[in-house]
DNA sequence: GATGAATGAGATTTCATTCAT
DNA sequence: AATGAATGAAATCTCATTCAT
């Protein structure tokens, strides 16, 4: 009776279980802090096991990174749909994003914070998943430039410093959500969609972003 | 002629050595890789001087992000003129906050890397400058709504999320910018004022920010 | 032939082996004096294996405390009866701590020297024991005082300073007797026996405390 | 108008105030864990003119040995005269050394307890003055035996035994005393009187040692 | 597949002690 | 006479990692 803490499980199971471990505490941790015993513990399974199946801290933190990585990656894909126009892609992106990070806190520290501070190995890493979003973004800015006109006069560099303007400022935002009581994905992901597509110059004339579909929580978010 | 490494200097000396050193030391290796071994080296005293000055570990630790947290908060303070229209008081900030930080890499390091991640007791000092700052640019947003036009209707919480959205903004292109080559602070404040003030919409649609007497470096920043 | 220094031992044998050497080192460098590194060359383990079983300095000099007071308190408690009268069972209880003691020189320093020095939780871990003992005298004294007369007029605190008296003049023989050549438990037992009982009143008149059935080689306390 | 903190002080006076703070620090905190710069923190001097007077840390505290241990026999010696009986000299000799040794509790705890347990050096600037004592005490024995009776057949060696037995009980009896409420050094010292001088056997029957002359507060010792 | 036993290396911290003034 | 500045050496303790079963 009661949860039978059942041994000899298949290898992959066990990784998994492990991963889980070590992701809650390097997230609560930190990479140096963290400590394998700890890890091991909380995973119901000797160190010996963890070192013969992750072979190293180092490498059992790359191995958290890269699978929260593509869970993350994975989640905001699977939520855009790229038939629909720029700003509703960045819309579902956003709202996507925002809400895998605001269900995986320490998976979210881990990417955002850890991954970044103990060594170019690890930040390479980050830096992949990253790219990938910051690209993206990059691109969606080029097609909504050419839905809005003809003359696509915005120079690459410069879209470039907006994506990543646009990503830092989302990244800090789900830290500061998942810090903060009381903050949904969906206003998160408002507040910034206001802020990136609208400016503040707009909004503060009454002119706010907005898009037909959407139900919204977020004040200057009107639904039409 | 060079440095010459004389004994016997007064307290006060001493100390900013050491904390220049301990900067350096932490913002490249982070708070736990960091050793104090290594810190009194670079500082080039023994390290039962650094101990018998800062007392500890943390409490250097600590005493780096104070040092540092006051002096970026006073270039910001001092780069702005509270007499001039909003738009110039974030373009003023803004360019005073990213030469400063493009200026002491470690030092910015510390405060928006190294100081969040090790403690809660660490994270509050740089969260006391943080919410100087944040309350800064709520203030410019509230003063900016009133000289667009006599209504502002937006609600406390939202202008507090785009604040936050800003300052989160800046402070990932901070960091970007000095882990990017050719980068220049005018540039980082164009690229952020830009996406802050008039937002992606207007940018695409060849509306951009300016702000005459303003030589500009960065490429949408300055119609014609 | 010889000792084999075997490795990999059960958990609790190589705890013992700690605890043997901690004794050892404690009672004779002192509490600060004693090194972990040396107790651990003793032992004959590395200095993690110190940590991981024992804790810590302070646990592991606790943990050498209770064990021998464990064990003193043991072997008086063994070496009487009870149903034997008041002197004899005095006599019984001060030839095994006397022998215990002589047996054990770096447990008794450690008991009686060390663990009073160093902090009051040592020293409370201590006056547990002794507490212990002081109330088997107390009671041996009230019971002494009954079979001699009905009148019992010693008031309870003058019994308590007795006990106290005569607990620590066998403290302070003990010590004495192992820094002193030749120096054999029954002896030492004589010699407190007589002053205790007798006074050195009646001893310098020719009449010490004797007891029948115990063969003795302390000169005063004759065989009748 | 208050305490002037005068510098300049001759020598002896310094030094005098050095061995204060010392015997202060070395009392409460042992040996070991007494740190050079509390002593000269609590000597109102920098530590540096700590060693240029008293050498080093164990020169310091043999000096601290030698000060008390001489005070405390001039005590004792000032307070018997030889040319009464021996029992009033021992009941003299244990008033002044329980008087002294309670209105001197840290001196006390540095000749009882520190200088015992910190190295042989120390352990014999007590052992002298300890002599220097038991012989006292053995001469007052001898002395009472030929009063006594003309027949002295005490022999050396168990006349030595009970010196040491005294000696040790009053040692342990001051200790005690400093470190409970509300217990006297007359009380003391009748205690211990009345425990050497009768013995329990007769206490309990009702025969304590009496002494004309001295008035007492503890019970059984009865102004005749 | 899984683990209890064990360790080498290195971290922070403290202290007695000395130099230069 | 007196001290602020400075250090070498050593202490406790932690951790990633491996061995033997």
């Amino acid at each position: 009776m009661g949860v039978v803490k059942s041994k000899r499980m298949p290898r992959a199971v066990r990784e998994q279980q492990m991963l889980d471990a070590a992701v809650e505490i390097f997230g609560q941790r930190g990479y140096m802090a963290a400590s394998m015993d700890e890890i091991a513990e909380l995973a119901g399974v000797s160190k010996p096991l963890v070192y013969l199946y992750l072979n190293s801290k180092e490498d059992l933190f790359t191995a958290c990174i890269r699978r929260e990585a593509a869970a993350l990656t994975e989640a905001v894909r699977t939520g855009v749909r790229t038939e629909l126009p720029a700003d509703r892609q960045l819309w579902d992106g956003l709202l996507a994003f925002f809400t895998h990070t605001s269900r995986n806190p320490p998976a979210w520290s881990v990417l955002h914070l850890q991954a970044r501070i103990h060594g170019e190995a690890f930040a390479a890493e980050v830096a992949a998943m990253r790219e990938e979003i910051v690209a993206f973004v990059t691109q969606l800015i080029v097609v909504a430039a050419r839905e809005a006109h003809r003359d696509p006069d915005l120079p690459e560099r410069e879209v470039a410093g907006l994506a990543e303007a646009l990503v830092g400022a989302a990244e800090s935002l789900a830290a500061w959500a998942n810090a903060t009581e009381g903050v949904t994905a969906r206003q998160s992901a408002a507040t910034l969609m206001n802020f990136a597509w609208a400016g503040l110059g707009n909004l503060m004339e009454g002119r706010p972003w907005t898009l037909r579909d959407v139900p919204t929580e977020g004040t200057p978010m009107q639904v039409g």
